[in-house]
DNA sequence: AAACCGATCAACCGCGACAAT
DNA sequence: CATTGTCGCGGTTGATCGGTT
């Protein structure tokens, strides 16, 4: 089955990095015959390489046309697009991209646009939002304890990858948790919540009215929960949030919080569309937590480009949940 | 100064596709 | 049709380099 390897450890082969003399070699024969029939090549060109390693070296780094240096954003968009079209075809896509190869390109998403994507919330296999609703939650929560950390409308602002809605009901999820765990966060930092939840609003200035259970095909359109919350709250009980959060109000008189937050995370993974990325194979595995507060302390300049491409992976759910009340 | 560590990228390896015989 | 040989692709490795401790 297959073939015998090009490149079968055979005596007097070298390998590893080409040296000038070998490359000199190599350019001056295909210069005079052309490339082609690689098996013969080297011992026709007088090297002591497999064929298979000349073809590579001409290939990835001696042809002339190959273009040196830094890929530029356009060329990156390209990528990113073509990427999310052809998958891990990296000869298709070099193809696209002239003076590049398709190693070139492989080796640039591995080290810098698969990270990237990643640190966005991107998956770069699907090329879909790869939200942790926990660790978002655990992103409001550090910004809640720090507020010197907070800069929300840096984070979830113009240039936000999250899906509003997404965003929101992890806020909530973090509200609610905060809530639950007494630890007055969420009055000393009132601020600091109103930020988390109007900074979509600001950045698309059309707000719908209200978060309607048309848009959501969940557990909680069974109960005919609303996320509007922006009536008054029960102050008699820490744990539950009035009826009145839930629209219609043919939801049951205390909504515990437990509930709302399984519901919350049932919500999340449809609006996902795919399964929850907690569990979804086709994510990539071993990958950094999300928006985790490590990464954004570690902003660097490549996070100029973290704007550049977001514009493909923006979404189009402006959303608002008022939450003033329930502070 | 040395050790360590992560990032980068050239090069290798195995395999599938396909052409030639 | 089966076998053999070549090419090219995609995944992976490992050497090197720069930054950090």
């Amino acid at each position: 089955m297959g073939r015998a390897p090009c490149c079968d450890n055979k005596s007097g082969l070298k390998k590893g990095p080409w040296t000038p003399e070998e490359d000199n070699l190599l350019i001056n024969y295909i210069q005079t015959h052309g490339p082609g029939n690689w098996r013969n090549l080297p011992k026709n060109a007088g090297l002591q390489r497999c064929g298979k390693s000349c073809r590579l070296r001409w290939t990835n780094y001696l042809r002339p046309d190959i273009r040196r240096g830094r890929f530029s954003f356009e060329e990156e968009e390209t990528i990113i697009q073509l990427h999310s079209v052809l998958g891990n075809k990296w000869s298709a896509i070099a193809a696209r991209l002239p003076g590049r190869t398709d190693n070139e390109i492989k080796n640039y998403w591995n080290t810098h646009i698969r990270k990237r994507l990643l640190r966005m919330g991107i998956d770069p296999v699907t090329h879909a939002p790869r939200l942790d609703l926990l660790d978002m939650s655990n992103v409001l929560r550090t910004a809640l304890t720090n507020p010197a950390f907070l800069n929300l409308q840096g984070l979830f602002g113009a240039q936000s990858l999250v899906n509003p809605e997404l965003l929101k009901l992890a806020a909530t999820a973090t509200l609610l948790s905060l809530k639950n765990d007494n630890t007055g966060l969420i009055s000393q930092n009132p601020q600091q919540i109103n930020g988390i939840m109007n900074c979509h609003q600001v950045q698309n200035q059309v707000v719908p009215p209200e978060f309607t259970t048309s848009q959501l095909q969940t557990p909680i359109q069974s109960n005919n929960m609303a996320m509007n919350m922006s009536s008054s709250s029960s102050p008699e009980n820490s744990n539950s949030i009035n009826p009145s959060y839930f629209g219609d109000g043919l939801v049951p008189q205390q909504y515990q919080v437990d509930n709302l937050q399984q519901n919350l995370e049932s919500v999340y993974q449809n609006m996902m569309g795919y399964g929850s990325v907690l569990s979804t194979p086709l994510s990539t595995p071993g990958t950094t937590t999300l928006n985790s507060p490590a990464n954004f302390a570690n902003s660097s300049a490549e996070e100029e480009r973290d704007t550049y491409c977001s514009d493909m992976f923006k979404f189009e759910i402006p959303e608002s949940l008022d939450i003033s009340d329930f502070l």
